[in-house]
RNA sequence: GGCCCGAUGGCGGAGUGGUUACGCAGAGGACUGCAAAUCCUUGCACGCCGGUUCGAUUCCGGCUCGGGCCUCCA
């Protein structure tokens, strides 16, 4: 085994506001726990990058030599759509649109977002479903409302003053000021919030349980706490989730996990990073659209199935998310992502070169891969610089003077934790048939073979017009390149 | 109104107290009937004003501009 995996693994904990190096709270292991999605809907692209995030991170963790239990929750338990404790349920409005049951539009759309997942190579996870461990959060809520929580009509309310160092991941003082947030009536503090919420009398909802406070439905905060703690123990390594998280759904989680985890106010609070359930909190920025089309509200937006169906490779997109650091906010542009996808080529085109002069990977030797694997581990544990990473890799592949089969054995190495797949796909595998194609691939390889007679002929007109007549047809012929065309795509 | 962040070449995006990525696009070359694809080479930057320093894109202050969150959100 090469000795290069030794750099201290360095990450970003948002609690501290620092980097801090990795220590496992169990020996060999890590345990990561995800904020996922709620299924009402499908996920947008932006939504996507928090889970290639995620998945870099347990990629990362596993190159460090870790055994990775890894945990990306779903919830499907409708949420309200304002946290005053109004507005419709989010899973029931969609069922009531779509005609369906709440039930059956969770099960549609977690299917959904796992097959983007299995599309973005992301490695599978375990997948809780917040309706799986209803009963476990009454019990969780059972064992910390007489210290910590209230009842008002509207359900049981978590005390926030009961715990020491409420919001200091927020970093945000949340008392009165100017907050738009509409407070509930009764509550004791405005960013007190439900860890409960009772049906509204006269009201029947599909989803919804009896709980010693009535019946209803837990509040959006408690799952991740809940699922969190029965699969992974308190204190597990890390919880990841987007930046928005940061503000409230994190600070109201870590609060209920102090409360569950100590019962006293004078427990060290969060200087003791016991208390808050993880150890180490980490959240990926944004991606940007500038056009407004990552807005679920917004009626259409952006998906990875309407990237699919311009033609446009899924890995294409995950790479574009590994040429930013996570922390950093990224724009996406139709440009930038078909530069991602025009470098994803190359890249395959480059490893696939390598596979065919290696007869299998080799054995990393050589000083400059040696130096380069280093590179590699330095960069990914400088808090996963993953577009540093992918510079290495780059400058591996244009080693041309190196042993193929040594560095198909480093770039597989590093493959494996930018998930980018390179080290398998081919070529072909590229080149997806969008989905307004009107012509069949049959059709292009009988024209193609057509414009090649012509042209062995010398006939160049004819050939010409073949070559038109394709490109009309959104296919791009190239003659000096084995795949002999591919489909033009058009954003 | 409150809290916070950013400003890097045509676009995206790393990083650094002194020589500074990388990708895509562009340019030149090889190849080619032409074009495309591919390969090689390559030009281009650090918002403004002060300060600290032998020296700042990098540190500090101010300004301008942009953005995010405070409301479901990755």
């Amino acid at each position: 085994m090469e000795s290069t995996d030794q750099t201290p693994l360095m990450l970003f904990n948002s609690l501290t506001r620092s980097l801090e190096p990795f220590a496992p709270v169990h020996p060999g292991e890590a345990r990561v726990y995800s904020c996922g999605p709620t299924v009402y809907n499908y996920q947008h692209i932006g939504n996507m990058r928090a889970y290639v995030f995620a998945d870099t991170l347990g990629r990362t963790l596993q190159w460090k030599g870790y055994k990775l239990t890894h945990v990306v929750n779903i919830t499907d338990v409708g949420h309200l759509t304002s946290d005053a404790d109004e507005g419709e349920d989010k899973m029931e409005r969609m069922a009531a649109r779509e005609g369906k049951s709440a039930w059956d539009i969770a099960r549609f759309y977690q299917q959904d977002f796992e097959r983007d997942l299995a599309r973005l190579n992301v490695q599978p996870k375990q997948h809780p479903r917040a309706t799986d461990y209803v009963d476990a959060m009454i019990v969780w809520g059972k064992s910390i409302a007489d210290r910590h929580c209230y009842e008002l009509d509207s359900g049981l309310y978590f005390d926030v003053a009961t715990v020491a160092d409420y919001g200091r991941l927020a970093r945000a003082v949340t008392e009165d000021g100017e907050g738009r947030i509409e407070s509930v009536e009764g509550k004791r503090n405005a960013a007190d919030f439900a860890i409960w919420r009772k049906t509204p009398p006269g009201e029947a909802r599909q989803m919804e349980w009896d709980s010693p406070w009535g019946r209803g439905a837990p509040g959006w905060h408690l799952e991740c706490s809940v699922m969190g703690e029965a699969l992974l123990g308190f204190p597990f390594d890390i919880h990841t989730g987007g930046i928005d998280h940061r503000e409230i759904h994190h600070p109201n989680e870590i609060a209920q996990n102090q409360a569950f985890c100590c019962h006293a106010k004078d427990d060290g609070g969060l200087d003791d990073p016991r208390n808050s359930g993880a150890k180490i909190w980490m959240h990926n920025n944004f991606l940007i659209d500038r056009s407004g089309k990552m807005s679920k509200s917004s009626g259409e937006f952006l998906r990875l199935q309407l990237l699919i169906d311009k033609g446009i490779h899924p890995l294409a997109y995950r790479l574009m998310c590994l040429q930013a650091h996570y922390r950093s906010e990224l724009e996406f542009t139709w440009d930038n992502l078909l530069a991602a996808l025009t470098r994803l080529k190359r890249m395959v085109m480059a490893v696939a070169a390598l596979r065919d002069t290696a007869m299998s990977a080799g054995v990393v030797t050589h000083p400059r891969l040696l130096a380069a694997l280093a590179e590699f581990d330095a960069a990914i544990s400088d808090d996963l610089n993953s577009p540093k990473a992918l510079t290495v890799l780059d400058e591996v592949l244009g080693q041309k003077k190196i042993d193929a089969a040594e560095r198909l054995a480093a770039i597989a190495r590093m493959d494996a934790v930018l998930g980018l797949n390179v080290i398998a796909m081919s070529r072909p595998d590229l080149r997806l048939r969008p989905a307004d194609a009107t012509i069949s691939e049959a059709e292009i390889e009988r024209q193609l073979k057509l414009r090649k007679e012509a042209r062995a002929d010398k006939n160049f007109a004819a050939s010409d017009a073949i070559r038109d007549a394709l490109t009309a047809a959104g296919v791009e012929v190239m003659d000096g390149d084995p795949l002999g065309w591919e489909w033009a795509i058009r954003v």
